[in-house]
DNA sequence: CGTTAACTTGAATTTTGTCAATGCCTGTGG
DNA sequence: CCACAGGCATTGACAAAATTCAAGTTAACG
């Protein structure tokens, strides 16, 4: 959640030359140089002065919290096509840090604020990018509130398979660490385990190597996820969230 | 969370006279006439057309999302000076009702996006408005996700005490039933009741009635509450998030 | 003042977490 | 290319936390 438009078909098409025509958020980026961060590294840290917009650019990013006993949350991972902080106060409401190797873009907050100051049409991306967040947040807080640990295994299984399944197949990649899952949903390791084991012993998934697993019954799986709306007829490529462009 | 701003300071002034050099978000509600809602009652549905924005004048609304098989979640309490659903898309995302007796105006989501058009001072405010939602959504992220049921229901005794407790008295009003503090906690009502007794008999609060509770050490309702900086120097009326407000 | 819904309390159960041991990828260096 | 090391992940046994179910109380409201 918080900033997983994925606007990465949109941003081709920008590249190069920004036009008027299709000038978006990501075209904010397309002139700025690459920056690499490998596994574990931090882009920028909770609490730092928040100098810097970013798109991630490659590879999946964490934000995570971190209570001051050393209890850890993540609130969201971040895919190539992102925006991170965008959302913003004076300082990062948040730590970013690489799952796998990445690669982003960055610009300067002021630079930020000004394009969008000079080319009205993005506030309306701007404003349902944050909208869409905010959707994604409710989500969230949904599902850590009220969800069991199977249906949040399920949920985040389904949320990722949603967005990055390759066409037909039903493989999807979970690049990031049983730990990684477990603080984003919520849950120990151990019980991420668990459940993962039981889905796979049952037959809703099947595990091909530690980050790769392909989803045998997605019905089955929709169901434990605690979205069966008795219709139960949904699509994996359904869009759960309808967006209107605002007009201001 | 999503959408605390107290704005009511501000709220007064421009009352009858929205003179351009305090207009705010909440001047655009100042002509509408009062609706009142008696509890229990519904303002709008989830999943109805969002065709208003509305400002909450006297009392306190639930925000509130239910699973398909009944399971609900609250995902914030909306005090006199919040605008409600100003985040939004084509459809409201949750169902907002009456805790207590309220009143309301509405602003139609057209004429309050050609105010914000109209008036550009408007935009930071709203658009810091969205912001401080979006750290609000964040903060109750991580209470869900990684806090105690004590911690819980301390941390939300705080975030009321912080933001209502009248000058020095540390009393406190919990208009909300112990189910609507549950289900905002992602707890039962059962955990919520002995957690309040728990925190009575070691003498942290103390209640008078039911919903009304004065606060008898409040820094060990911060501890409690799993805030502890270390420093723990923390002030009632502390303010935790820093607001800039945006030029766009 | 009596009724009733809301709240509290207790006991048993379930779920999830903790601790500890084992197993298995993955990437490194031989 | 293989062997090995070390970090992750899995599994099991147990403990703790929170939920569920079932009575009781209390307080709010007519």
């Amino acid at each position: 959640m918080f900033s997983h438009v994925n606007t990465a078909a949109a941003h081709q098409q920008s590249h190069g030359v920004p036009e008027a025509a299709n000038r978006n958020l990501q075209s904010m980026f397309s002139r700025q140089p690459i920056e690499s961060f490998g596994p574990g590294e931090a882009v920028f840290w909770e609490g730092d002065r928040a100098a810097h917009v970013f798109e991630v650019t490659e590879g999946i990013l964490r934000v995570v919290k971190i209570l001051s006993d050393g209890r850890r949350v993540i609130t969201a991972f971040m895919h190539p096509g992102d925006l991170v902080s965008i959302s913003l106060q004076e300082n990062y409401l948040y730590t970013a840090e690489a799952v796998t190797s990445v690669k982003i873009r960055r610009c300067a907050r002021n630079r930020f604020q000004d394009e969008i100051t000079r080319f009205p049409e993005l506030r309306p991306q701007l404003f349902s990018h944050l909208c869409e967040e905010m959707a994604a947040a409710q989500e969230q807080v949904v599902l850590l509130a009220r969800k069991s640990a199977e249906e949040k295994v399920c949920s985040f299984i389904l949320k990722i398979a949603r967005r990055f399944r390759q066409e037909a197949r039903l493989e999807i990649a979970l690049p990031m660490s049983r730990l990684d899952m477990a603080d984003y949903l919520g849950l120990t390791i151990e019980t991420v385990s668990r459940t993962m084991t039981s889905l796979t012993s049952r037959g809703v998934i099947r595990s091909n190597g530690r980050h790769r697993i392909s989803i045998q019954c997605i019905r089955k799986l929709a169901r434990l996820a605690g979205e069966s709306d008795d219709e139960d007829n949904q699509r994996i490529d359904q869009t759960n969230v309808r967006q209107r462009a605002w007009q201001h």
